[in-house]
DNA sequence: TGATCCCGCCAACGT
DNA sequence: ACGTTGGCGGGATCA
């Protein structure tokens, strides 16, 4: 077969040594040079062999004028093999092979140690190592995108680089499946499998895009960069540039990996899946075309790092390029399992004042923290202003440097231990260590992270305990549910609630995702339907199903479909195409606002606004609504809150200034809990205040215990200014449908609920920490059912009416039919500052 | 041929 | 203006 020649001929001659001349004449398009000696040390003996290879081929820069001399050694190699077969001549020049990005990056890593010493100065040089390793800068700038997006390198500053190895790829990998998790990558996959066997992926528009449509518009998931806390800024704040491609496109492609059951990945399904997410208009060859060559550069960096590894798959069509995962497995975060720190961290009490709002409020936000999290696009101005006005205050080129020590060392306790330990070894003192801190971890895990994140946080000496005096209950339930651990990235979480208390939750609504939960009672799992409808009837066994086909099968004969059961499938498939019939007009309208929401986000009235997500706000008792039209058991606690400042607090870090936010209305919700009707489709569920609430708000917020929580908990999350005080009475109405069930009971049910509810939510894909949504008028949906005590309001971007209720889909068991979502329509009033 | 993907133009950004 | 980054796609190579 071809592999005694290949091998001879190519892949080994690159590695076989020398076959001294043949030096063809020629090598007249470059004028490289070659240096003889490798100034880099290789360190391991694969990277000798590979950089054996190449030395040769180092050319020098243009300006090092000799051209050809004798660079042909490597040529010569070249040249015996080739001339074996005959042509020298093409063999004269470096092979391509030898210079291939993946040959390059083999170089480059073996420059660096896979666990460098935090010690030790680890910078990277882009010239140096450009010229080192006789290569144009650009190609380093693909290693070093790739390397980044996987954390194992961060930028410090122009033209340089700090390499960290592999101590943060475990938690990197982790935070990408769970990201991965969230975009519903699994379910996308699926669909795309399952288009091809539907009809011929063609590329021509309309049904590109349709398909486009039907996987992507609902998510709209162009979550950018997943960071590390602690390397968040760093990156950020020095590298501006918008984080587009290869970084983003590298770290969903690992994505796709983490999230595929056979880790097999085809090239063709990466680059429709990515293609769908970012642009779904334009779904043309070229655009196939160059996605693929984008992939390949990115496989050829993962290659060399180990992580995935060429193969093909088989299908009807033919044989198709893909990968395979070869990295390590990525076990799902246990650490911070448990919740209770959160709850020490911030004690208030209710009635007492709010002593260290910053405290508590960065515990709001664990995730951030030690999560990663991923920034949705439209807030990425957002954060560069923020990042401006940091840099400002700190000026300094170095602090990257402080903080990169300050991170390491924090941010991965093990790793740093572990420094030099092989990685096998690492994962299993990763778990010791794990379990032997888990108790601090839990108690300083979110401020901790939040310190990573944040540099100012960093400076913090003290503990969390310090900090607050102590939490209202409320508060507290919601703090301990914001473990940072269980989903880094996805900060919607529905807390422990005593019975009857109502939560607002803030989801990521730009993309439809899973949510995952930390409490222990549920399980969260990502439901494949986009729709509500499909939600109920797919259970987690249709989903494993389905799992299972992920990925490309060697033999992909199968029809995927086939694993869903009749009563499965069909429903899926009525969703997809009632879907397609709301998403377009929904995708349009989302796809203005959007436009218009990032043309114009100093604009006071826009109809956007920045919500940081993940944010449970719980919300005790509401007596009453005063709101009219809700009158049917005023189940729909219908508030307004006019003229209100959000501050994002993105990252948790700084929040905007008023300036750059705009202040809009905010339909408010309130949940009572049971009966939840959801949107799967819905993408942000906001708290809505009542504008006579706010009026009289002047009421002390004594009178409900929860008010001070919840403007505590609105102020630290930016939802409405510092000064401004929400009424806790009217604002959220707590329909006492279920008023005081027992409290056993009632946490059961609570408990299924929020089951059901954070299936939906994983369905739909709610996610996200920071998110965009724009509040429109949405058309207010009658509460289906008055007896319904809980109630979220969910909001998506576009959609007029995006709400459905859960209850549809009960089927008997799992239902969420108990619950019923009303959403109170109400119009966005945005007022400027 | 189709799979790969190198190369470098040139725009976006930062300084 | 200039240097750094890096999107992008032509077209050369490889299989």
């Amino acid at each position: 077969l071809k592999t005694p020649l290949k091998q001879a001929a190519t892949s080994h001659s690159v590695l076989t040594e020398i076959q001294p001349d043949c030096q063809p004449l020629t090598t007249p398009p470059k004028p490289t040079e070659i240096l003889p000696a490798d100034p880099w040390t290789p360190t391991s003996n694969l990277k000798m062999l590979i950089s054996a290879a190449s030395p040769e081929i180092r050319s020098r820069e243009q300006r090092r004028e000799l051209s050809n001399n004798t660079s042909e050694v490597l040529q010569a190699k070249h040249c015996l093999q080739e001339h074996l077969s005959g042509d020298e001549y093409e063999k004269s020049q470096p092979s391509r092979k030898e210079k291939s990005l993946g040959l390059l990056c083999h170089k480059f890593l073996a420059r660096y140690p896979d666990y460098p010493s935090t010690a030790g100065n680890n910078y990277i040089c882009l010239d140096e190592v450009a010229e080192e390793l006789n290569v144009k800068r650009r190609r380093i700038y693909d290693i070093v995108n790739v390397l980044e997006s996987l954390h194992m390198v961060s930028r410090l500053a122009k033209n340089r680089y700090t390499w960290h190895g592999r101590h943060n790829l475990s938690k990197t990998l982790q935070a990408l499946k769970k990201v991965g998790e969230e975009n519903k990558y699994t379910q996308q996959i699926q669909m795309i499998k399952k288009r091809e066997y539907e009809h011929e992926f063609d590329f021509d528009g309309e049904r590109n895009e349709e398909m486009a449509r039907s996987f992507g518009s609902n998510e709209h998931s162009e979550m950018s960069f997943v960071e590390l806390p602690g390397m968040e800024f760093r990156a950020a704040s020095i590298n501006s540039r918008k984080d587009k491609s290869l970084r983003v496109m590298s770290q969903k492609f690992v994505m796709l990996f983490l999230v595929s059951t056979p880790q097999i990945v085809s090239l063709e399904t990466a680059a429709k899946i990515l293609i769908g997410e970012d642009q779904l208009e334009d779904l043309d060859k070229s655009k196939f075309k160059t996605k693929i060559r984008r992939l390949y550069d990115i496989a050829n960096v993962l290659s060399s790092l180990e992580l995935i590894k060429k193969v093909h798959v088989t299908e009807e069509r033919g044989r198709k390029p893909a990968f395979k995962w070869t990295g390590p497995e990525v076990l799902p975060n246990t650490q911070d399992t448990k919740l209770e720190r959160t709850s020490t961290t911030c004690p208030p009490p209710i009635s007492e004042p709010i002593t260290s709002k910053e405290q508590c409020s960065k515990n709001l936000f664990p995730s951030r923290g030690k999560q990663n999290f991923t920034r949705h696009p439209s807030l990425i101005k957002l954060v560069k202003s923020i990042e401006n006005d940091r840099r400002k205050i700190q000026s300094a080129p170095t602090s990257p440097v402080k903080i990169s020590a300050g991170t390491d060392q924090n941010l991965s306790a093990f790793p740093s231990k572990m420094a030099q330990v092989p990685a096998i070894a690492k994962h299993q003192l990763e778990g010791q260590s794990k379990k032997a801190k888990e108790m601090k971890m839990k108690l300083s895990r979110s401020t901790l992270e939040c310190s990573l994140s944040s540099p100012e946080v960093v400076a913090e000496p003290e503990p969390p305990h310090t900090a607050a005096p102590s939490p209202q209950p409320a508060l507290r339930q919601l703090l301990s549910v914001c473990p940072p651990s269980h989903s880094p990235v996805s900060p919607v979480i529905l807390p422990h609630t005593q019975s009857g208390v109502s939560y607002a939750v803030y989801l990521h609504p730009s993309q439809a995702h899973t949510v995952t939960t930390y409490s222990p009672s549920f399980v969260l799992q990502s439901l494949p339907c986009a729709n509500l409808t499909g939600i109920k009837s797919i259970n987690s066994e249709v989903l494993n199903k389905i799992t299972a086909e992920e990925g490309d099968n060697q033999i992909a004969t199968e029809d995927p479909t086939k694993s869903l059961t009749a009563k499965e499938r069909p429903t899926i498939k009525s969703e997809t195409s009632s879907q397609r019939c709301l998403k377009r007009p929904q995708a349009l309208q989302e796809n203005t606002l959007i436009k218009r929401c990032r043309s114009d986000e100093e604009s006071l009235d826009t109809s956007l606004t920045f919500f940081p997500s993940g944010y449970l706000i719980p919300l005790t008792q509401c007596t009453q609504c005063n709101e009219a039209g809700f009158s049917d058991k005023q189940k729909a606690g219908i508030c307004s809150l006019q003229h209100t400042t959000y501050s994002s607090p993105i990252a948790g870090v700084i929040p905007a200034t008023a300036s750059e936010l705009k202040a809009i209305n905010i339909p408010a919700f309130h949940i009572t809990p049971l009966n939840i009707m959801l949107s799967p489709t819905s993408i942000a569920p906001a708290p809505v205040l009542s504008n006579s609430c706010l009026n009289s708000s002047n009421t002390s917020s004594g009178q409900n215990p929860s008010s001070p929580v919840m403007n505590f908990t609105l102020q630290h999350i930016g939802l409405i200014p510092a000064g401004v005080q929400v009424p806790a009475n009217p604002v959220l109405q707590h329909v006492p449908v279920s008023s005081q069930p027992e409290k056993e009971n009632m946490n059961l049910q609570e408990q299924k609920v929020r089951k059901n509810i954070l299936q939906l939510l994983d369905c739909g894909g709610l996610s996200g920490n920071n998110f965009l949504f724009s509040l429109q008028p949405s058309v207010p949906k009658e509460p289906q059912e008055p007896q319904a005590v809980t109630e979220f309001f969910f909001r998506t971007p576009g959609g007029p009416n995006t709400v459905s209720s859960l209850s549809a889909n009960s089927d008997g068991t799992d239902r969420i039919s108990q619950g019923t979502l009303y959403i109170p329509q109400r119009k966005l009033e945005v007022s400027e500052d």
